[in-house]
DNA sequence: ATTAATTTTCAAAACATTTTGAAAGTTTAA
DNA sequence: TTAAACTTTCAAAATGTTTTGAAAATTAAT
């Protein structure tokens, strides 16, 4: 394997599976691609590298840079914009950690919340054991979702740390 | 709100949450429905509910069982199967990360692997960037991967157990 | 063995998401 | 200003995924 292949591989490996957890495919080789570029890259050479559009490009530049892990680099006497990645792998976790937290789990959170306390009249078996799984759940959710903040506000080779813990 | 309205809130945005993780939005709607259920279910029953047809219902809830999330029961005198959810969050959460780890994760270490130690010879910026950062997402990911199984073989009640750790 | 109840399969249809490409918009330099 | 370089937007096309429904398969009782 020589090195386009393998980059190739890289790129179709990390598409593939980003597609599996909810994230378009392009987006994550774009990733992918700035992850291990040595250089920013420009939307030119993003698109060509990847064979996609202008505007597929476009808007998913976009969407990396608002989950805040694609940064826009301007070079001096350059008119076009130039892309690179965080490359802090820590801090990248960190960053997908919140964000999914904000996005998705926060919201999941105020419906457990709502539909648990909801409905305390009906007494029918149907609606306790429904009340019951849904305050576990609610309660559940909750607790991971506060390990998720505790453990990114130390950031720092979080990870590591934990292992170290759990390892003893 | 009464029940049945707090049970399809409950359902819909189960399946909204899952579609976002990757798992189809039927497939996480049968979990919600079974999660909530003081009964086993039978197939008729769920279709009915979930206002799905007989072959989605059967592919999914098969898909349920491969992810070893939900159970067959067999009631004595009955021909039709009926269904159950693994009603505890921790083994709950535990079969979902094992699984996770085992189809997705595991795959793509194999792939950093190979990739990061391949094409040695070039000296370009570029291959040497790409060696460099792909060891570290390998070690990186291995890393995430070994905690996943450290936590998981512990199981009982691990989330709480953590949080006390890290919040000292 | 035959029948009736039930589940599974899978090709086609419905639906959803992603991608394209060209037009509109923006920015900078002259 | 104007023009050139570049980026964004968005409707339509392409692609991908899920769902349906009816036929085939399975299972269990008679």
């Amino acid at each position: 394997m020589e090195f386009g292949e393998a980059k190739n591989k890289f790129i179709q490996t990390w598409g593939a599976l980003g597609s599996q957890w909810g994230i378009n495919k392009t987006m994550a080789q774009i990733h992918a691609l700035l992850m291990v570029a040595p250089e920013a890259l420009s939307m030119e050479e993003i698109m060509e590298e990847l064979h996609i559009s202008r505007g597929n490009a476009s808007m998913n530049l976009r969407a990396l840079m608002d989950w805040g892990i694609v940064y826009k680099e301007l070079k001096p006497g350059e008119r076009r914009e130039f892309f690179v990645s965080e490359k802090d792998l820590d801090e990248l976790a960190v960053k997908i950690a919140q964000e999914r937290s904000r996005r998705e789990i926060k919201p999941a959170l105020k419906v457990l919340k709502d539909v648990s306390s909801f409905s305390k009249e009906d007494n029918s078996t149907e609606a306790k054991t429904f009340r019951e799984q849904t305050t576990k759940l609610y309660d559940f959710v909750l607790k991971a979702d506060n390990m998720i903040e505790k453990v990114t506000e130390h950031k720092d080779n979080w990870i590591a740390r934990l292992v170290m813990k759990i390892m003893r």
